[in-house]
DNA sequence: CAGCTCAACTTGTATTTACAAGTTAATATT
DNA sequence: AATATTAACTTGTAAATACAAGTTGAGCTG
């Protein structure tokens, strides 16, 4: 209903580009078509082409070279897209499953968020909840608890968020970006509540992740608690 | 000796900015000098500013705000600088010591760099081996382990890194930038020998890890590997 | 004294133009 | 057939110019 606001140019191409790359439409090692390609193609001037590549750049998606072109490097795994590393061998995509343990749901914060203090405009309202199991190979290694401040989502309790990343959810239907944030990481020797998630028998020690993520939209901030076994796979990521 | 090739405006005007921050000349909430005013003072233009700033926005120095001006955000805690979040307190660059436990030195790789595998051109030349334990309040916190490549590094032994960041040292010295990376978490039970860096006295979990870092340098990378002690600090970065 | 207006600042976005420096492949030469 | 040269491409860097949109504070008005 409510009409999106005009995008510059140059994120118009950046989306553009950056779905080619994720839909597949560019593998890793092949050369995105010329900035001038780019410029005729698209109606564009050359520096409005290159801010949208230096964010692609900026990302991990291209990486430029002088007098070449600019290089897919196929999907970067960095702060949004965590995944694993198998002891032997990189675990494809297709090999990790979700759960969505409890559904998004609007509820109340507790006294901070993960450890995060929360400022009063955040306090006033309440936020959505979302618990998130992945699983390869049948087994259980990361479970993660998501915490939106419910201010100006509509619609957000019917998402999906089984297959796509909330970060990709957050930009693309409420141009809410993460322009960066803070994270905790700890090793923690797991609790029953964390033995019962991932099918452990004893308590070996779980890595845990806390985070919080700020955003283009100024005060808005969400949260994630993630805790991973890495006992078969580590915790991989790009940056 | 070797004259330092003439770096791009832009790339100066960034290193004096990026040096003026952490020097501590401006403070976290202070405001840059506006875009015209950087202009008059370096003599050039606001597209070369603009790119200077952008890296700084880029790396978390600063945060821009239209039509008010760049905010300093002070140093940013990221891939390459690594802090402890205490349960009670931020800890103070000043509570951290370092120590070097084994100084750099040039020696063989082992099969891999940490789980990282080889290029050939790697595997002909040594690398240099540092080994530093981090200390907090008198109790080692993290200890961690780095392997650089011999590969056009002139004087690398004789250069302290008790007190500066080897990220730092090689875009200063070697014009070689950390552009991205990989990295492998994983939570661990100590074995003896962290037990004993640790002064551990039982096999507690403690958070491991491997990284990658690829830089500006065709085909030149370094690796490290980070053990680090979370009963009483979290292991902190900002992205 | 409070509230409003507006000028003067700030950053955001974009075009046009120009030259530097790296890469590639076609062509010429030996 | 091998090697060197060079044209035509690529990205990197930079200036000049213009307007959009956000912020701030001085000055005016009631």
């Amino acid at each position: 209903m409510g009409k999106k606001k005009e995008l510059p140019p140059y994120k118009i191409l950046y989306e553009i580009l950056r779905k080619q790359i994720t839909d597949g439409l560019y593998s890793k090692g092949d050369i995105l078509p010329s900035e001038n390609e780019l410029c005729s193609t698209h109606s564009v001037t050359r520096p409005t082409v290159r801010k949208a590549l230096d964010r692609l750049v900026h990302e991990g998606y291209i990486r430029k070279k002088q007098g070449k072109g600019s290089i897919v490097q196929g999907q970067p795994q960095g702060v949004g897209i965590l995944s694993l590393s198998g002891t032997t061998s990189a675990i494809g995509k297709e090999n990790l499953t979700t759960k969505i343990v409890i559904k998004q749901h609007l509820t109340n914060w507790d006294e901070d968020a993960f450890g995060f203090p929360l400022n009063d405009s955040e306090k006033q309202v309440g936020c959505y909840r979302l618990e998130r199991l992945r699983i390869v190979n049948k087994q259980p290694v990361f479970y993660d608890i998501t915490l939106v401040p419910n201010i100006n989502l509509p619609r957000f309790v019917s998402r999906n968020f089984e297959n796509r990343s909330l970060f990709d959810i957050m930009r693309t239907a409420y141009q809410i970006e993460v322009i960066g944030g803070e994270q905790k990481l700890m090793a923690i020797t797991a609790d029953e509540k964390i033995q019962k998630y991932f099918n452990l028998k004893s308590a070996q020690p779980i890595l845990r992740l806390d985070r919080k993520m700020e955003t283009s939209k100024e005060g808005f901030f969400f949260y994630s608690q993630v805790y991973c076994n890495t006992a078969d796979y580590a915790l991989y990521g790009t940056f």
